[in-house]
RNA sequence: AGGGGUGUCGCCAAGCGGUAAGGCAAGGGACUUUGACUCCCUCACGCGCUGGUUCGAAUCCAGCCAUCCCUGCCA
């Protein structure tokens, strides 16, 4: 074997590998916990709120741990707390994934479903000993709770088996009142970490479970819910965030002491993802919505996954995104430069290219004979000459960027100016720069140029150096109206969820900006019309384009229309002229 | 104070005792009918700090410092 090639293998070993993989590896190796057992991992959402970029990197590590093992992942709602879910989000949640490109075949399970045998293993805990019935309040328990470095009390500690059975089986009867009772498991009062403090692992709800109705008004707790869960899925890998590691040995001790018939999955955690310039948390997420600073859990500035679709984000850059930011245990932020660097690699190789004119000013190229108009073939995506081309027209009146003018060029400016140097209009002609028009206030009303008749498409006929820049533009003639939404950080300050701050204070005033009578061409006529007819649009991506030089932009799903295009700006180009 | 984590370039992140990968950002240059893309180059004598072990330490040991999570009948 050559060293060329051994050197490919171990990169390729080494490319995509964590610390998880690292764990899972030994468990599936000669020897190891899992010897033989198939890689199963979960996705286990609670159904309080849209997904966001956050849940997505736990998403792309289930499914994607899963799939490098050729393994399997469940998805299940984590529906154990009937206050906080509703039916409203579990088919987001799905779409959302589905959109992301996993999927979890049959194995789509609530959490809620399992409460019959959570039922029965609380019993089996209760008769092993290992669980009572508490009658503190919450408020009561706190003030025998102990400090840290000073055991708890519970004075219900003690109660013999058969009143405990007697006991749970009112609870779930309906006899005792919210909060007068509560399953503990008996652990130890005195441990320094408090998840071990005889958690509660049963309580009593009289509220209606989106699931499950008025059947229950006892409900389990996550903590022993959860590797109950697992277990009974034959989940051998339980991922999840680092807050969880406290909950480790409680997800154990109840693997261990349930007899449930399967092996006890592994809880392995992970850094949970931060971005800057962004909040991640449900409950601000939700503030936001309901404090309608923004438009919705879809508003293209939100980090959901619906925002994010709407905004532009296509699946394959967010899946990118994740894959690059890594996996480990320190807590991290990544820059949101990162992500938009993500949305542009696969943009700029996949978006089609069109000229649309944001910022619109009338050129005159004063040579060209009035009433003329001629058609142009412009390449969709020079990246991909596959990808074909399309055709424009130009006459004598065209519309330009506005700062693509200017009437005191600043240094180093190579565009239109009064006596400057000769562009090129992207794919039509050269011109020079003659003049303009302003209007009483001093703004640019018209821009008055010259053009080279023999330099049709763009190339000069004798070949000399063309020292300008290539602008775009669209016909005023065939050009169509359009409105842009530009999108800058919802925050202002990078840290929003910083000590000391709310995160309300940091939000960035300028964040939208809407432009209206921005110029596009019309072909984007015929895609809206296009996109009219299509169904669930929320559910997928809009037509995106790469606007010339300015950015790259999608039709918005839910208020563009052939009457009225909108284009949310997804991102910017780089762009490395710094006035 | 008790328990559990984490500290490698501005932001991520490899590294697992043999003399600091890679990506983003940043700066320079080439190319260019997008000031984009692409392509080159630069960017940690240094791995929280201090000691120790060793021929050799980011990697092992000890102590210290910083920082995050935990005292819900939330997940």
């Amino acid at each position: 074997m050559s060293e060329e090639i051994k050197l490919t293998e171990t990169e390729e070993v080494s490319e995509g590998k964590n610390f998880i993989h690292n764990f899972i590896d030994e468990d599936i190796a000669p020897g190891g916990q899992f010897e033989g057992k198939r890689v199963h991992t979960r996705f286990p959402p609670e159904p309080n709120g849209y997904l966001h970029i956050g849940h997505c990197k736990a998403l792309c590590i289930d499914f994607g741990t899963a799939e490098k093992y050729g393994g399997l992942c469940n998805l299940r709602m984590d529906d154990t707390n009937p206050a906080k879910e509703d039916t409203e989000y579990v088919e987001a949640i799905q779409d959302d994934i589905h959109w992301l490109g996993f999927d979890w075949d049959d194995r789509f399970y609530y959490g809620s479903d399992y409460f019959e045998k959570d039922y029965e293993y609380a019993v089996e805990l209760i008769k092993k000993g290992l669980a009572y019935v508490c009658d503190l309040t919450a408020e009561q328990f706190s003030e025998y709770r102990g400090d840290i470095g000073k055991p708890a009390i519970s004075p219900y500690r003690d109660r013999s088996v058969e009143e405990n059975l007697d006991l749970f089986q009112r609870m779930r009867n309906g006899e005792f009142p919210e909060g007068s009772h509560t399953l503990r498991a008996k652990i130890d009062l005195a441990s320094g970490n408090f998840n071990m403090r005889d958690p509660v692992i049963y309580r009593i709800r009289y509220i209606h479970h989106h699931r499950q109705g008025d059947k229950w008004c006892i409900f389990p707790m996550y903590d022993f819910a959860h590797p109950i869960q697992d277990a009974l899925e034959g989940i051998t890998h339980s991922l999840c965030s680092l807050e969880y590691e406290d909950h480790r040995p409680l997800y154990d001790w109840v693997a261990n002491n349930v007899s449930i018939p399967f092996h006890k999955p592994r809880q392995i955690e992970f850094a949970r993802l931060g971005i800057d310039h962004t909040v991640m948390s449900k409950r601000k997420l939700r503030q936001l919505v309901e404090e309608n600073r923004v438009s919705g859990w879809d508003d293209p500035r939100m980090p959901t996954l619906c925002g994010l679709r709407r905004r532009g984000y296509t699946a394959a850059a967010i899946r990118n995104f994740c894959e690059r930011i890594g996996v480990a245990k320190s807590p991290s932020t990544i820059e949101y430069s990162f992500l938009e660097h993500c949305l542009r690699e696969d943009l700029n190789l996949n978006a089609e290219r069109t000229m649309a004119v944001l910022h619109p000013v009338k050129l005159i190229v004063t040579n060209y004979p009035e009433g003329q108009s001629e058609t142009f073939s412009v390449e969709n995506n020079p990246t991909d000459p596959a990808q074909g081309t399309h055709e424009i027209t130009f006459s004598r009146e065209i519309y330009v960027e506005a700062d693509d003018f200017l009437e005191e060029p600043v240094p180093k400016y190579k565009r239109l100016y009064p006596g400057g140097p000769e562009c090129r209009l992207k794919g039509a002609y050269l011109i020079q720069c003659t003049g303009c028009k302003k209007d009483e206030s001093g703004n640019i009303t018209e821009i008055y140029c010259t053009y080279d008749p023999e330099s049709r498409g763009g190339d000069p006929a004798d070949g000399r150096k063309v020292k300008g820049a290539t602008i775009h533009w669209v016909d005023a003639a065939t050009a169509v109206d359009a409105e842009v939404r530009l999108y800058g950080n919802l925050f202002s300050d990078a840290q929003p969820d910083g000590p000391d701050k709310n995160f309300l204070d940091c939000l960035n005033p300028e964040s939208l900006t809407v432009l209206t009578g921005c110029k596009v061409e019309p072909r984007m006529l015929e895609v809206a019309k296009a996109y009219d007819a299509e169904e669930n649009r929320t559910a997928k991506n809009a037509p995106g384009f790469q606007f010339m030089r300015v950015g790259y932009f999608c039709l918005d799903n839910r208020d563009s229309s052939a009457d009225h295009l909108v284009f949310n700006r997804s991102v910017e180009l780089k762009d490395s002229f710094k006035k």
